[in-house]
RNA sequence: GGCGGUGUAGCUCAGAAGGCAGAGCAGGGGUCUCAUAAGCCCUUUGUCGCAGGUUCGAGUCCUGCCACCGCCA
């Protein structure tokens, strides 16, 4: 489905501040960190955006409340978004922060513009205003004299604002959502737009006077005013790209699109697009629209104050599997219910049973029976074919699917090409054709096929599942960074050489534990059990020197079955160190390969050897794996 | 109150333009043994929310009602 080169720039919405990551947010950042990979899986020039909201009332309120002042406040709960994003392995290209100044020095620059536009002018609006949820409310809105939502009294305030003539673009917002049918979608969606726009758009106040709040970005052209929360949040996804004028914007916005959840329709469907027009800028190309996780029915809003915990069960199944389960469970655009139950029914039937177990007898029958040196130059039976061609109408389905964020539909036609591959070692049945040596040819060719079919997969599955498909990538010898291009079933010739790799997901029985062999990711729940004790602090840590190393030479140590003499580079510098991996690598297969080593290790003596350093790696039972790099990087860089 | 959406197998859901009700999971039976008690094959189940109507024929169109949800006021 890829064409040439495009260019994508993707924004998940900056999480407001007043609350830690949950479910909701996860969701989002997650879908856009797979469609971000994706699309560079595909070759494209690709940025990323995700951030906090840090500016208004509540966070003020909120900071108060901790005895802190609002930027300490802010600091601290955006470090623990970021935290998160990084420990789920978000690849964001970019992190921006309202509070930052250059942030601030582009929403003045747009005000500025607006104002010079004739867009904003300063009149008065008295109302019922609720702290709360930082608006006004009219006299019917109010429920009992209450907020509907918080149960207080508003207070009332008359107060002179500056507005955004946002009523005067009503009629060309229109227009444009009529004749681009996916500006906003999925359709229910920009339905509900259109059916907002039906009434008279009113004018938009901007501001809050600094008398009654401090916390906001000075307004350019009256300091006594503050930039109203959503006006100066919008703007993010401008002002990380360095505001009009500046070349990442030029390079990025043309091709922005936005993905929210259907709470922040209205800002982002309306507010955002007349704001664009008003300051000479060009929209947005698509509004992404998701909808809602429900636990036990409630639906899972930062405003609800529903503290979610299900984040934790992306510690406890790993992250691979919480990242396909949402994908896999819910329909871009609808809601969807999220429970352990479901999650592990899924993890068992998709990832254990078709995925898993077919990495598992497929790298085992290639060990068992392939050779290397085998010729399977022949005329592929149609059979062969057949399975070739399931994968390119695989791939295109997928294409075709992650054009319109339908990640459900992507992962099943991946899965549809599974079940095609179970299918297939059931028929050709190597383990049949072993037995009898005329047919080796045949077998081999089998065997090529199953090789070059889990290669395949280890590519297309990158996005969705990327420690496992790296794993799969790894085992089919397939080291190169993974490229879609790269991904046509049928042009494996040779055996390569195959590592068994089974446990890639192992079965979750009814009481929620891993099976013998759990390997990945199982971090914090993990820590409950090794008791408080066993923390360090974030300076011992520190005080280990992780590196990303390239691999220059290995070979075995003499008399060790265990060891290997291994040659890495960090940087200019070069080193020698021993690792006990021979078991379950070959050194050749080492070389050019990049790990992660201890750099400042004492030296020690083994089998006599000096060994400088040590290799990073994970095992569980009788799986080991070299801890490698999601993504290219250059020998010497920082671990941390 | 106005507008809109949803209601299909035990569960989660697909079902452009009306033509004998589908998938996955779960359940039942069989089979292979390369594999993670996995795979593969076969298989049960439905008043398609309720009540009317249009039609030779309606989850699919129309009307009314019920339930849940969303947007707006």
């Amino acid at each position: 489905m890829t064409t040439s080169p495009r260019t994508f720039y993707l924004t998940t919405p900056i999480y407001y501040v007043n609350a830690v990551p949950h479910l909701g947010h996860a969701y989002t950042t997650l879908i856009a960190d797979t469609m971000c990979r994706y699309r560079r899986l595909a070759g494209d020039r690709v940025h990323f955006l995700t951030g906090t909201d840090e500016h208004g009332d509540k966070i003020a309120q909120a900071a108060a409340a901790a005895g802190e002042t609002p930027q300490a406040y802010a600091d601290r709960i955006s470090a623990v978004f970021r935290e998160t994003w990084r420990r789920l392995g978000i690849g964001n290209d970019d992190f921006i922060r309202t509070t930052e100044p250059r942030h601030k020095a582009v929403v003045q620059a747009v005000l500025q513009r607006l104002h010079d536009a004739g867009e904003v002018y300063f009149g008065e609006y008295g109302g019922h205003y609720c702290f709360g949820c930082e608006r006004f409310y009219t006299e019917k809105e109010l429920v009992d004299g209450k907020c509907p939502d918080h149960q207080t009294p508003p207070t009332f305030i008359k107060e002179q604002n500056y507005f955004f003539r946002m009523s005067r673009h009503q009629d060309w917002l229109v227009k444009h959502i009529a004749e681009h049918p996916d500006f906003i979608r999925p359709e229910r969606y920009r339905n509900e737009v259109l059916a907002f726009l039906r009434e008279p758009l009113e004018d938009l106040c901007i501001s809050r006077p600094r008398s009654r709040l401090q916390w906001g970005i000075p307004l350019p052209f009256d300091e006594n005013f503050v930039t109203y929360v959503w006006f100066d949040a919008l703007i993010n996804y401008v002002s990380a790209l360095g505001g009009p004028g500046a070349e990442r914007f030029d390079t990025f916005w043309p091709h922005a699109q936005h993905l929210i959840a259907k709470d922040i329709l209205k800002p982002h469907g309306i507010y955002w697009p007349t704001m664009l027009k008003a300051a000479g800028l060009p929209l947005y190309r698509h509004l992404n629209v998701h909808g809602y996780w429900s636990l036990g029915g409630g639906k899972m809003s930062k405003s609800i104050g529903n503290v979610v915990e299900a984040l934790a069960l992306a510690d406890k199944y790993g992250h691979d599997a919480f990242r396909y389960f949402l994908m896999r469970e819910m329909t871009f655009g609808l809601d969807a219910n999220f429970s352990e139950e479901a999650l592990v029914t899924r993890f068992n039937a998709d990832l254990a049973n078709d995925l898993g177990n077919l990495v598992a007898r497929a790298t085992t029958l290639i060990v068992n029976f392939g050779d290397p040196t085998g010729d399977t130059r022949e005329a592929l039976p149609s059979e062969d074919q057949q399975v070739h061609m399931a994968f390119a109408e695989a791939t295109h389905a997928l294409g075709l699917a992650m054009e319109e964020f339908a990640f459900q539909r992507a992962l099943a036609a991946i899965w549809e090409f599974i079940g095609t591959v179970n299918r297939y070692i059931d028929a050709r049945a190597p383990w049949v054709l072993a037995k009898d040596p005329t047919k080796d040819k045949r077998l081999q060719s089998v065997l090529v096929t199953l090789a070059d079919a889990l290669c395949c997969l280890g590519i297309v599955l990158d996005p969705f599942l990327p420690t496992a498909a790296a794993r799969i990538r790894q085992a089919v010898g397939h080291t190169a960074p993974p490229r879609l291009e790269a991904a046509v079933l049928g042009r494996l010739h040779a055996i390569p050489k195959v590592e068994k790799l089974s446990g890639l997901f192992p079965r979750i029985d009814a009481k929620g534990e891993q099976r013998s062999g759990a390997t990945m990711l199982k971090g914090a729940s993990d820590q409950e059990g090794a008791g408080r004790s066993s923390r360090i602090s974030i300076e011992e840590f520190r005080r280990v020197d992780l590196r990303v190393a390239e691999v220059v030479a290995a070979e075995k140590v003499e008399k060790s079955k265990r060891l290997l003499k291994v040659t890495v580079r960090l940087g200019a510098e070069s080193r020698t160190l021993v690792a006990g991996i021979a078991e379950h690598y070959d050194p050749a297969s080492l070389v050019g390969r990049k790990v992660v080593v201890v750099a400042n290790l004492e030296p020690a003596t083994l089998m006599g050897v000096e060994s400088d350093g040590m290799i990073l790696a994970a095992s569980e039972g009788n799986t080991l794996t070299l801890i490698v790099l999601d993504r290219d990087l250059p020998a010497g860089a920082k671990v941390k």
